[in-house]
RNA sequence: GGAGAGGUGGCCGAGCUGGCUGAAGGCGCUCGCCUGCUAAGUGAGUGUUCCGCUUAAAACGGGACCGAGGGUUCGAAUCCCUCCCUCUCCGCCA
């Protein structure tokens, strides 16, 4: 959410910021609701002042016993009145209110102009592409092999699209969660959450899942609840409404979640193995930070999701997001890809975002300046550190030996009980 | 799932036989006074938000907010309905 006043002082920007997202709503006509809405508030204002100054006389009237038959006929009109005038500031609102959640964060002017994932900029790539002298086979091959999943009896289970870990690959996505969630907490100082996986339709609307991505959600109707698709909904939520202590500040939030995404409008794309699943496993960063320092610590963000790869040993590279490539909410964001030796090809692990204030004006997440202990917005970031899918492939494939095992990294051996697997 | 009690300002807590209550009182906090220090005492202040005014801010004027939303009424923190949450008891259960 962006505030009003932005539309009516600079509408240009948001046009622009609009159209650089692609998405497509009509500013004039939220400055028209805007206006009348306005016009209707100050009407309605007076009528309720006078309202409320021929209420105190009929109660002093009343106390002294006095006959105030007069003023209450006055007052039954004035109601009336009022109530009209309610009426339509609740109608222009209902217009209203709607296009102002469909309307995206403003990308940041760092952002590289582009209009879709090819105009993304390579910002600095880590390690390099593994070279073996044998022909390296993908994850799906290298599991079956191993017998760590099992995709057919998942499918029988839940659909296609919901993993199935079995034995050693069970394992490994539980050392993998345990390992991330521990590098976070003790390298980085953060706060570890265990959130709910199940959320209100207000807190997906808060994080902006909802109106846009509302169809990619599963949705459970009988309570009216929402499967969340990251823990950044439950997590960002947690100070919903609040009004934070700026000495708190910043807050450095982890949490594993599982993931679940209905995927729909992506059939037929990455339909094989972990690519792409219904269900999957995330860490989560969260940070709640003062509007001054959000984009260090965008920054310092993606280095700590970078972190993990980096002391796992993969070849990754990060992306500057394009004006068209960014998220609804985000005004910057960077991607993490790790390289898949087996797939050849890169896989996207990460998103680390700045939401600035958008998700928190939705959210009414604020603080208390110590300098002029006004109330102001904070800035919430997000980042994976990172999915397990996906990190799962690349260490797959880029540990397998000749003979079909997995030599697996020094930091997993204690989280997974040994070195190898075979 | 059944029965009951309750949700008021940073916290505690009155009000709930409707009217001058944004809300007594206490605690906390801020600023000042007083006081060898501490403690006590004392004076003032201490919510959020929207609109208007203003070049801007402050100040000022006004509106809204007593879990959320609706209703009754000239008027609702107070009465009624729905929902959410908390607590107690019963049932069920990992």
């Amino acid at each position: 959410m962006l505030p009003i006043s932005l539309f009516r002082e600079t509408p240009e920007l948001i046009k622009n910021g609009i159209a650089a997202k692609r998405e497509n709503i009509d500013i004039d006509q939220i400055l028209k609701l805007d206006k009348e809405q306005r016009l209707i508030l100050n009407e309605l204002n007076e009528k309720r002042a006078q309202r409320n100054r021929v209420s105190e006389k009929i109660g002093k009237s009343k106390a002294q016993r006095e006959d105030a038959s007069d003023a209450i006929k006055e007052m039954q009109e004035l109601s009336n009145n009022i109530k009209k005038v309610e009426l339509n500031l609740a109608e222009i609102n209902i217009q209203l209110e709607p296009l102002l959640y469909k309307i995206p964060n403003i990308p940041h002017n760092s952002v590289p102009i582009g209009s879709n994932y090819q105009d993304n900029v390579v910002v600095r790539e880590w390690g390099k592409k593994p070279k073996s002298n044998f022909k390296y086979k993908d994850h799906l091959e290298i599991g079956e092999k191993l017998n760590l999943f099992d995709f057919k009896r998942g499918a029988a289970i839940a659909g296609s699209g919901f993993p199935l870990y079995m034995g050693q690959g069970a394992k490994l996505e539980r050392s993998l969660i345990n390992y991330m969630l521990d590098f976070h907490v003790t390298n980085y100082g953060c706060r570890e959450i265990f959130p709910p996986f199940i959320s209100r339709m207000e807190a997906m609307r808060n994080t902006a899942q909802i109106p846009k991505l509302q169809d990619d959600m599963y949705y459970i109707e009988r309570d009216d609840l929402y499967l969340i698709p990251t823990a950044e909904v439950p997590v960002t939520n947690i100070h919903q409404n609040e009004i934070i202590d700026d000495k708190e500040l910043p807050i450095n939030y982890v949490a594993y979640s599982a993931c679940f995404r209905r995927e729909a409008g992506s059939y037929g794309k990455d339909t094989r193995g972990f690519t792409r699943l219904h269900q999957f496993n995330k860490v989560e960063i969260v940070k709640f930070v003062k509007p001054e320092n959000s984009y260090d610590e965008l920054e310092a963000l993606t280095l700590q999701a970078e972190a993990i790869l980096q002391s796992l040993g993969l070849h990754y590279r990060i992306l500057s997001l394009c004006t068209g490539d960014l998220s609804f909410a985000s005004a910057k964001s960077y991607d993490i890809e790790v390289w898949a030796p087996g797939e050849e090809r890169w896989l996207e692990v990460s998103t680390c975002s700045n939401f600035e204030a958008f998700q928190a004006r939705r959210g009414k997440i604020r603080y208390r300046r110590e300098e002029d202990k006004k109330v102001d917005f904070v800035h919430t970031l997000n980042g994976s550190g990172v999915a397990t899918p996906r990190l799962f492939i690349a260490l797959l494939e880029t540990y397998q030996q000749p003979d079909g095992s997995i030599l697996l990294p020094e930091p997993l051996h204690s989280y997974f009980g040994a070195k190898e697997i075979v």
